[in-house]
DNA sequence: ATGGCTTAGTTCCTAAGA
């Protein structure tokens, strides 16, 4: 079983490549961000021709996450997180695919630092925290897939002096991330890549792209019953050079069957 | 770099992204 998070920064203007990627590459769980779209403009009818179920939780011109599933609708289980009742942003749907429950995340990106958008950032960190806690208890194969806006180490990125005022490694940010996967979840890309120098996005302006100045921002956190089944992990980073790419490449786990 | 692209909506400019 392939899962994969795919921040698409627009899935409409990103939709023939969407598609393209289902398929060459028949994922079997793709979790989705930045659809830019109202739930009514979601392009269901192109993805379920794709061969995929879907649900999804929009926002119009900003956030939005779904999950999609290869021959399969996904059952939803919640959307939004608790904790904030006048949180109207689209960041977090969650869905059981085939006894496997996932999570589509996309967590704020948190600048300019310091200010109101960090401090949401933090408290949406904490928020996810929770949530995630309770899903660990059901000791279950869980993943939370998604752009977590954070920069876990040094060698995720490509210059640690270019970021190091940006909201993606200050060092609230890490210690959040990091207290979440302390609870008990694995870094499904840290385990095949434990030296780092792996990037899973690449910012459209200064050719970063050509200069291959990314940074790792896109993670799939596994329950110990998901960790046990991982088989490899990685980025399908030959997207990002596609024409009309999204900024972010396809981030990967595969597993065995449970 | 207080922003070099890209997207979307209030479109022929502004806001947001990371």
């Amino acid at each position: 079983m392939k899962i994969v998070t795919y921040n698409v920064n627009g899935i409409k203007a990103r939709l023939p490549r969407l598609l393209e990627y289902l398929a060459e590459q028949a994922p079997d769980i793709v979790c989705l961000q930045e659809l830019k779209s109202s739930d009514e403009t979601f392009p269901e009818a192109d993805i379920r021709a794709a061969g995929y179920g879907a649900v999804w939780h929009g926002q119009k011109a900003f956030n939005g996450v779904a999950v999609l599933a290869r021959g399969a609708d996904p059952v939803e289980r919640q959307r939004g997180l608790d904790g904030e009742s006048d949180d109207d942003h689209s960041r977090y749907l969650e869905a059981e695919v085939d006894g496997v429950v996932v999570a589509s995340i996309y967590l704020p990106n948190g600048n300019p630092q310091p200010g109101p958008k960090f401090d949401y950032k933090l408290r949406w960190i904490d928020r996810l925290g929770q949530r995630a806690r309770a899903l660990l208890a059901e000791e279950r194969p869980t993943i939370l897939a998604g752009d977590y806006n954070v920069i876990p180490n040094d060698d995720d990125t490509y210059s640690v002096h270019a970021m190091q005022d940006d909201a993606l490694m200050q060092p609230e940010s890490r210690a959040g991330f990091r207290a979440v996967a302390a609870q008990g979840w694995t870094d499904a890309l840290r385990t095949r890549h434990p030296r780092g120098g792996v990037w899973t996005f690449w910012d459209y302006q200064a050719g970063a792209w050509q200069r291959d100045a990314g940074f790792r921002i896109d993670h799939l956190l596994l329950s110990p019953q998901a960790a046990d089944r991982l088989v490899d992990a990685g980025v399908d980073k030959e997207y990002r050079g596609r024409d009309k790419a999204s900024d972010h490449a396809p981030t990967w786990a595969s597993f065995r069957d449970g």
